[in-house]
DNA sequence: TCAAGGTAGTTGAATGTTCAACATGTGAAC
DNA sequence: GTTCACATGTTGAACATTCAACTACCTTGA
């Protein structure tokens, strides 16, 4: 009997409209940035996830696991990455003064200005089939939106 | 002197913040769901995706390539996917009668109600951590912003 | 009718990602 | 100060995706 509880409950057809356009746009528009990134630059987008979150850290530098979840990548994951780009000379390991686990990735100068490249191709992208297309108050309800959808995943862990 | 023309036009604080919230959210988002699926029906949001898009389709079949346009997947990834659909009786392929090259890509019965279980629970997430934390009006934004960006994209290829 | 070029779909190897197990270190309780 | 639970980060194997051939078939046109 508590199981019947959990009806579907349907979207209605302009909900529906507006998640469908939603869910293809985004996945369009990922695959468009990924594909770019990866043929001018060489980087996947979680790579550039990874350098642009390092370049924001004071000094350049974060801990893996603050890394990884201002990434939004696991662990695992990230430590792996983090060898590719190390072995691309764009990310330097260090272990942590206090911490003895701990370990920090640094951004190198290298990494740096492969970023500085990659991020002004990456923009005019975004402006491209984003931004530019998108009316102005569109874009900030996308903004509220967004914020909120974050808020809520967080409150879930 | 005509590199130098491409100088790079960054965002405005604003469109950098309501860009982020995007990337953020939408990220954030698609693990969600991504998770959930795999965990309750263990289906990746790639398969469940030609799930839908064969139910939707006239006598639950399609064509390998409308399927791939379809579910914006590339060829070679629908076929290893759909390899595993088939393994696990959602999905058989049969020979196009009138195109000896074609094959057509059939929902099954199982798969039928597997997706009917697996669209249950994906509309209840969509809903819980997009919809109804959405403002109707922003989410009409959304649609329509969304909307742009495919057309925009769709014009490149 | 047959050669040339295009389209449909598959394959296998290289590459990335996930998952579970592991090694190491920390910190709090006793 | 030893023990126990927990946290950090890495590893390797299983799995998924991409990329570049490749097979088979269709279409066009001379």
């Amino acid at each position: 009997m508590l199981g019947a509880m959990k009806e579907p409950r349907w979207l209605d057809s302009s909900q529906q409209r507006h998640w469908r356009a939603f869910v293809e746009g985004s996945v369009r528009l990922h695959d468009l940035m990924d594909r770019d990134l990866k043929a001018k630059h060489g980087l996947s987008e979680s790579e550039y996830e990874i350098l642009v979150r390092l370049s924001e850290a004071p000094e350049m530098r974060l801990r893996m696991a603050e890394l990884a979840e201002s990434a939004s990548q696991s662990r695992s994951r990230l430590s792996h990455t983090c060898s590719r780009l190390e072995s691309k000379g764009l990310v330097r390991r260090a272990t942590c003064p206090g911490d003895k686990r701990g370990v920090y990735a640094h951004l190198t100068d290298e990494g740096y200005s492969a970023l500085q490249r990659a991020a002004v191709d990456h923009v005019e992208v975004a402006r491209d089939f984003f931004i530019d297309v998108i009316d102005p108050a569109d874009l900030e309800a996308i903004g509220r939106a967004f914020t909120a959808v974050t808020r809520r995943i967080g409150e879930v862990r």
